[in-house]
DNA sequence: CATAGACCCGTACCTTGGTACAGAATCAAG
DNA sequence: CTTGATTCTGTACCAAGGTACGGGTCTATG
């Protein structure tokens, strides 16, 4: 392994950071991802930065981030523009906040009705789809 | 209130529910919601029946269940089936609670970037992005 | 140098969960 | 009976995030 070594064709890129063909393509079309230059014919070639950058797209992506805001991201990667970024992470923290709010009421409640629905055999009313049939089942719910 | 008292119309009955009226009938393009008989006219009329129907869906799918696993439920809805609506709970709560466990480590993850973002005014990498660049933020990687 | 496999480009298509609209019919109120 | 609000049917469109394909080129390997 060289300093300037590997010099991945798009194939290579996409095994290394697990995404497809086609979806490295349409990140160029979004602008994520640059269009490399093509050293020695008309393929394509990425290098490390690339690969770099791949893992960051699908990092921030299981973040939870959009690939709009991905982009914003990417976009702030060039300066110093800390607190910007920040923002936006302490935005996206919010929302995962809120997220885990919702689907741990939600888990609360599918845990009980399954444990009515254990406990309750041969009834003829299966409790989970009565519960469900009531106006809520308890969720916090949040305006759309 | 009489006994067979009100029968709605798909405005009314979109307005009790919370959905809108398209919604109410791309529900029954989806077989979600019967066709109405039309009692009085060309105007499909709801019964209690229906309103009930509604709000199982809604709350189904707060539940994270998607529409072709409300209508599964729907279709275990006429029997005894208790045991395949329970699998089916089960199955979404195993979801429910992976999903959790991500958001988990993906707040964990956030709130230690914010913190260390507030910390480094100033600075010429931000952490943020130097650590969303790394191959994985510690995040619970889970295969597609 | 032949050839299989990878890559190129452009375009079309997919899924999920709806939303929008046009133009006609119907209903409720005055 | 007229008017305005709903409802009707059918079709088209939206966002997000890809996936697939056809037909042509390139490149690595024996």
């Amino acid at each position: 392994m060289s300093a300037n070594a590997k010099q991945l064709t798009i194939g290579a890129l996409a095994r290394e950071t697990g995404v497809g063909v086609e979806t490295v393509r349409y990140y160029q079309r979004r602008g994520l991802l640059r269009e490399p230059e093509r050293a020695y014919g008309r393929i394509r070639r990425y290098g490390p930065s690339d690969v770099a950058r791949l893992h960051f797209i699908r990092t921030a992506k299981e973040l939870g981030f959009s690939l709009d805001e991905v982009a914003e991201l990417l976009r702030l990667d060039d300066g110093t523009d800390c607190d910007e970024a920040r923002a936006l992470a302490e935005k996206k923290l919010a929302d995962v906040r809120q997220k885990i709010a919702v689907l741990g009421s939600i888990e609360h409640v599918l845990t009980k009705l399954v444990r009515e629905c254990q406990q309750q055999e041969g009834s003829i009313h299966c409790p989970l789809i009565v519960s469900l049939r009531e106006r809520s089942a308890g969720i916090v719910r949040t305006q759309p």
